[in-house]
DNA sequence: CATAGTACTGGGAACGCTCACGCAAGAAAC
DNA sequence: GTTTCTTGCGTGAGCGTTCCCAGTACTATG
């Protein structure tokens, strides 16, 4: 009849036990768990005690149920961008990000998906208050979805600069231009004229500001002969533009490529086209992935710090979380070269 | 004073108003949304309709606050295991795990760190409940982990055969010991008889198991040269065991390395002692990564089924959550050896 | 000594859902 | 025509928090 008894015997202790382990109501041992200032030191001690002597750990769902928020930021990488994983690229990424997560108490939810069913699944989530913010690495050039995020309101950070910018959605990128223009200059200052590059798609950003460090490093420099031939990141399409260059011009003696797996796929098309790397061909890739360390010759290629941008999309979604109102600057961060032996 | 009026205002559509929508109660869109069967086609239609006229998502905070269960499971990496990453394994693993997910409603949840602050904060995270269950990959040897975990009676599979089996907990492995042996048979069906092998670590099962791959498929053999050198699938411990194992066998005239870092490490230090590969010294590795695709020449490697590996974890998984006193057979998958130039 | 702050604390209500009951109405059995 | 199932549906209670409003007991002020 009355609701004595009933002692609750199941798993985890609750707000409401701990407050009757340290003699005080539900709402004080809330404070105190929030870390609210309006609690005198010794109820702060009583309850600190219970809490510790219990066990206690505050229930996700309820809290979430009531703060509405969710204390967690969805990780989503196109899965079919298979090329995104090539190391140590994803890795770092990850890795950094997820360190400047564990700082706060916030949880990293992975998605990978494709199409059309992740766009969806991806706006469901958000919309519906299941993740508080979004991290979007590496879509190609124009994809509503960021935009789409923005405009719902939620917190949104980005890798890779996006390509339309009609709303201006916060994102980290390595400085790909200067990367590749400190890349390109380097062949030119170590005496090559005849430099070709293989660049990668035109519809991300990434190959976009590649190609335009290539051009801005030659631009009214006499005497040199350009080469451009289209790529996509991946190894086939630099060995297919290699040939494309060699065909054009045989006596080429440079190639900056787009990424290291092009640079791979080149020098294993000169090696078979009787050329030596570096003597006859220099060749510098981008990426500065495991791949770069083992070709023979090692290959010189343009690192990014992938590790500090993953640090850089966290901050830049927390800084959103917590004010939401904030407009946020680009993060563009250096790239090195780092030189081996093929160039 | 009478609790009218008060019309919700607020973000997402609840239960509550797609049942006045639909001109029901509250159960009955309950039943429908979980799919009970309990209701007539009529009714069901008129739910359904409302649901998508309002775009109702249920909340889940909320579910899972009655559940009891958050449709998540938690995948632990450990961080200071930066060599999990070695191309392509990560990548597949985790997509294979994502695409069988996403047949469930089950989130993904990553973590990574390291050392005691992670074993507290997986603990933490399964025993009160924030996740359904866990997967682990590539622990060292006897971590006790995956064992607590267990006794606390909670849902888990591991990448990788864990050594001390004192507790049997679902895992799933690649077949690290046959592939090894298939490996080590080619070697010498080729006509090798100086067979070396650079070994992983040998308190994790795969740098064992392989190990043992070796020895087994050299077993009473006659006039084979046996010669074993301890790494720790990293590159630079390949070029170290190659070097010791040149310094005792000048002759060797083969190598299975575990991994493929270390095959390539071992490559480097034998062109650099004038070794050709194959010709002199023919080298296999393991994982089949981009870099074995990417060596001079490229590299013959034991390919493991990553993508499936991941998908398998999945199923462990949740036919654990389905039904928690089942016990599950570990999933040992076959290999596969790719040849290419070394051997 | 009354009055107004101030510093803490207690407890009701609400968050959105599921679950166990219970009731109504038609079908089947006698 | 009463009884008994069966099927479909509504309702209250409760999950574990946070938030807010109202105290209560002091301390400072006039």
């Amino acid at each position: 009849m009355t609701s004595l008894g009933r002692v609750r015997t199941t798993g985890r202790p609750t707000l409401e036990q701990v407050a009757a382990e340290a003699g005080v109501s539900r709402g004080t041992v809330s404070r105190v768990v929030n870390g609210s200032l309006e609690v005198s030191t010794t109820t702060l001690h009583a309850v600190q005690d219970a809490i510790d002597k219990l066990g206690y750990v505050p229930n996700h769902a309820a809290r979430s149920l009531v703060t509405r928020r969710t204390d967690t930021v969805l990780l989503v990488v196109s899965e079919s961008e298979a090329r995104v994983f090539d190391e140590p690229f994803f890795a770092g990424l990850v890795r950094g990000l997820g360190q400047e997560l564990a700082k706060t108490n916030l949880q990293l939810n992975l998605m990978m998906a494709s199409g059309a069913r992740q766009r969806d699944r991806v706006e469901q989530l958000v919309g519906n208050g299941h993740v508080d913010g979004a991290v979007l690495i590496s879509l190609h050039g124009d994809d509503p979805l960021p935009r789409k995020l923005v405009e719902a309101g939620a917190p949104v950070a980005l890798n890779g600069r996006p390509l339309s910018s009609e709303v201006s959605v916060p994102f980290v990128d390595a400085d790909n231009s200067t990367g590749a223009r400190t890349a390109t200059e380097y062949l030119y200052q170590s005496g090559r004229r005849r430099i070709a590059t293989l660049t990668g798609p035109q519809d991300m950003a990434a190959g976009i500001d590649r190609l335009d460090g290539y051009r801005s490093a030659l631009k009214a420099r006499r005497g040199v002969t350009r080469l451009v031939a289209q790529g996509d990141f991946g190894q086939a399409s630099g060995e297919q533009a290699m040939r494309e260059v060699l065909e054009r011009d045989s006596d080429v003696d440079a190639v900056f490529a787009a990424s290291d797996l092009m640079a791979a796929g080149a020098m294993r098309v000169l090696r078979a086209a009787g050329r030596r790397v570096p003597e006859d061909v220099a060749v510098i890739g981008f990426d500065d992935s495991d791949v770069a360390r083992n070709t023979e010759p090692a290959l010189t290629s343009v690192a990014q710090p992938v590790q500090r941008m993953g640090a850089e999309l966290a901050r830049l979604l927390i800084a959103q979380l917590e004010d939401p109102t904030r407009s946020l600057d680009p993060v563009i961060l250096p790239t090195e070269l780092v030189r081996r032996g093929s160039a």
